[in-house]
DNA sequence: GGTGGGATTAGCT
DNA sequence: GCTAATCCCACCA
């Protein structure tokens, strides 16, 4: 079933131990793509440097401050995009980035849009995830219980490692980085 | 097998 | 002007 908005509104890191095992979901004109989430990390917006939201609201984070259970998709490094989902009340500036995905279904979609047949590099990235999936910034803002891109819920019950984050210089010694265990999609540094 | 540089943009100092 | 929640490829060992 469809991850409710209810869902998000729950604790930042609550929701990111959750989403592990759960499929991300995107359907758009030129076909559907599912991924199952194995990383994710919790950004808590005024008590994480490394957050964006960190230093307040800007133009570019708004997405973040607003309502939980929406897709805040931002551009970085000129090149690749990074797709999080908002937690959290609103107007703290909260929100879950998913790191990495497990290809399930559209596996030929995602391969043609990364160019690669590398299952284990489609998605192991928050860059390539986003390419993978075809999410654009038009997709900024999208409401995650809608039929365009969504979550839906897994019954399974994963084994969680719990670990500091990768890739940022502060805030580093946060244990808000989650990821399923023995799992090949992750992006291991 | 590991490292360093480049692509390129919004926002901060 | 500098930095950043990145990825890829060239180069060296």
């Amino acid at each position: 079933m469809i991850l409710p908005s209810s869902f998000y509104q729950q604790d930042t890191t609550k929701v990111a131990k959750k989403l592990l095992g759960a499929y991300l979901v995107t359907e758009l004109p030129d076909g559907k793509t599912v991924g199952r989430i194995v990383e994710t990390e919790a950004y808590l917006g005024c008590i994480d440097p490394a957050a964006h939201s960190f230093r307040g609201k800007t133009l570019r984070n708004a997405i973040m401050f607003g309502p939980a259970g929406h897709a805040y998709i931002y551009f970085i490094y000129g090149m690749y995009y990074c797709i999080n989902a908002v937690t959290g009340k609103e107007g703290v500036g909260e929100a879950v980035l998913i790191r990495a995905l497990e290809p399930v279904e559209g596996i030929p979609l995602m391969q043609k849009r990364r160019e690669t047949d590398d299952l284990s590099k489609l998605c192991s990235g928050p860059g390539k995830l986003t390419l993978a999936m075809g999410i654009s910034p038009k997709l900024n803002g999208a409401d995650l219980t809608g039929n365009i891109i969504y979550i839906l819920s897994s019954d399974e019950n994963p084994e969680i490692i719990e670990t500091t984050r990768i890739g940022i210089t502060v805030g580093a010694e946060h244990p808000w980085r989650f990821y399923i265990k023995d799992n090949k999609f992750i992006s291991q540094p």
